[in-house]
DNA sequence: TTGTAGGCGTTATCAC
DNA sequence: GTGATAACGCCTACAA
């Protein structure tokens, strides 16, 4: 069994009040008891506990990763990004695929409920009022990434689909492309679908270039192959 | 804030003992108080807190996952698979990306030990004697994972990469093919090199192809842009 | 069937 | 400067 900070306390002759101070570097010892203890916790190996600490600080420094389908390499990436800062942030991240939609959705939030994580992250998917009421009752910050709300106040982190759409199209127009084509996700999809179409057919209809329908490819899958197919 | 056990038998008229029962569903109490209890819980949207019960269980229902860069396609199904896995047990996976070879790897023991995680999956790199010693000492299950140790006693799952090699490069040749080439990882690469070049070599030898070692391109990453470079 | 009380490993508030 | 001691939220003998 590991070490307690009682052992440690006891091999250095305080008590474990005292040890807690130094672990946590507060005020009241000297340094002579500074290093009497540090000594036995390294002859010890001994760790802290972070789940008991966890449940008088109500901090877990853990926060929970909310992703669909991991495929797509989108998605990777934003992990690694995110994992990144938390480490040096000093937290870890636990990731949850919300693959069948919804399904999972509302058990997962109830997992991460009961870890008391510090903090949510929502990605790529459209935020039901019942999730958001949810962890509204949580009580702990959320932040959508790769989405956004237009009914509930939660902070976003996205690009602007239907201005990035027009943006690209128009520079290829601007390189002189009459004949532009689209892949796109799902028709009707809020994010990846309906704002980046409009984008690309306003870019078309600014420079007076007629809209073929036949020139944009859906698909309701993000994977590699299926861009290459299409 | 968020209920307690507390608040429930409170609410149920019961002590808390008995919301325990219930809720672990153990023996001892009558149809009628469950009733109570359950409604109890219901009405205040009671949720357990699973540090407390870490704390007293010793069991954090949570795995480490330690995995090099992510950007390998191979790596995210692995994630996916693993992630699955781990949910349909109740359980989560905190992800960590060990990428600067080593430097940040016992940094992320460390704080996987303090979190009490009740398993770990090391992927993909080498058990250096360290890392071997420090989780032996953390006294977790470990399993090693697209990886093996020839030193040390720990579980693996992986593919055979000799083996892999040989039989495709044999494959090959069956089909009649004469001039054929290898793209593969770091010539030293104990994993991604050795092994899979014994493998393509062994084939050739063995079909009375002549080597030539111009056919075997290496590479140091696995991002999908240096396969096709090479 | 039910409740009381001690303990899990820490932190924090008191005294001394 | 230092040490008891009461929480934190839950589980579990032990009683009743």
């Amino acid at each position: 069994m590991a070490y307690t900070i009682k052992d440690v306390a006891k091999k250095a002759n305080v008590s474990i009040a005292t040890v807690s101070r130094i672990l946590n570097n507060q005020v009241g010892y000297t340094e002579e008891t500074k290093r009497k203890v540090l000594k036995a916790i390294e002859e010890l190996g001994y760790q802290p506990n972070a789940v008991a600490r966890g449940l008088i600080n109500k901090r877990t420094h853990t926060i929970g990763l909310l992703v669909p389908k991991l495929t797509s390499t989108f998605v990777t990436e934003l992990l690694r990004g995110i994992e990144k800062v938390a480490h040096k942030a000093g937290s870890n991240v636990i990731v949850c695929h919300t693959e069948t939609r919804g399904i999972k959705m509302m058990k997962y939030l109830q997992m991460l409920n009961e870890k008391r994580i510090d903090g949510l992250i929502f990605t790529s998917e459209v935020l039901k009022e019942e999730y958001y009421l949810y962890v509204k009752k949580m009580g702990i910050p959320m932040v959508l990434l790769s989405t956004q709300s237009d009914e509930y106040p939660v902070p976003y982190v996205k690009v602007n689909d239907r201005d990035a759409a027009y943006t690209a199209t128009k520079y290829l127009i601007e390189k002189g492309h009459k004949e532009i084509g689209m892949l796109c996700g799902n028709k009707a999809d809020l994010i990846a679908g309906i704002p980046r179409i409009k984008g690309f057919k306003d870019a078309l209809n600014d420079h007076n270039i007629p809209v073929n329908e036949n020139h944009i490819i859906f698909s309701d899958e993000f994977f590699f192959k299926m861009g290459l197919k299409a």
